[in-house]
DNA sequence: CGAAAGATGTAATAACATTACATTATCTTT
DNA sequence: AAAGATAATGTAATGTTATTACATCTTTCG
């Protein structure tokens, strides 16, 4: 079984499971929503939802919103590619976009070398309303 | 009683209590941690912390760290000028250095305004290890 | 085969946050 | 000062998110 990306690692029966909820669903979940969604498919802890998250993770496949605790699919091809990938956060539809920006990544890259930060992860969540959902 | 800031709204018993908590502590604290912290100054329950830092984080003074669940004192007399600050967190002493990049924040609302996003809020918190840290 | 590494299953518990409701304090207007 | 409005407080219970601990099973690879 091969899948539509080249790089992407086998996952196993519970990595997808979690995977392909997560890319089947038009918001970000919970990790509990996305157990309850599961539960028809035999899973019946966190713990079971949880290591599957962190996997997906590590792979760049799945990101988690800080802000919302809570996580999504990722839908850029080359996610990984971006060091410092932003999502704005619809407060009224919960719609998530995802987008990179290398000025802005640039700009905390070259913070962190001046200041001899170390840098491991970023994490930019922008809260507000979406274009649809103001003008509605 | 007056406090040091013009502009400081007057606390509450509260507000003062879980404010001063946060403004010694040399690190971000758990809700429930600045809980402990106060049992013998009489509080008991995790909302009454809460519901301080809810008006503290209105009030400019004290800021949420997403990825930590956790909250620490504003440092910058003039935050609240600043809409987009940034968070610097070691992930080895846990110590925080807060920011604010203009271009960054400009960035971040050319994007907005681009999309038509309504910005209300902007999160940027930076995970790695601190100068001192590395050198250890 | 047999050891090592990784994935899974399950239960229990820890950590973080909110709802609901009753009460008390402060401020404002008369 | 009295009455009503608003804000703050106290308390209990509950809801939500995440981890620890431990046992089992599977795959990989010498």
């Amino acid at each position: 079984m091969t899948t539509s990306l080249a790089d992407t690692p086998e996952l196993t029966k519970n990595q997808s499971l979690v995977f392909d909820t997560l890319t089947g669903a038009t918001r970000p979940l919970s990790a509990y929503s996305i157990l309850d969604l599961l539960r028809d498919e035999g899973l019946r802890a966190p713990l079971q939802v949880y290591r599957a998250l962190d996997k997906l993770q590590e792979a760049g496949l799945v990101h988690r919103l800080e802000s919302l605790n809570a996580f999504i699919a990722c839908r850029q091809s080359d996610c990984c590619a971006h060091p410092s990938v932003a999502f704005a956060i619809c407060e009224i539809c919960g719609q998530v976009r995802e987008y990179s920006d290398d000025s802005l990544s640039k700009r905390i890259r070259a913070w962190a070398k001046a200041e001899n930060f170390a840098l491991s992860k970023t994490t930019i969540e922008l809260r507000g309303v979406c274009q649809s959902c103001a003008e509605a």
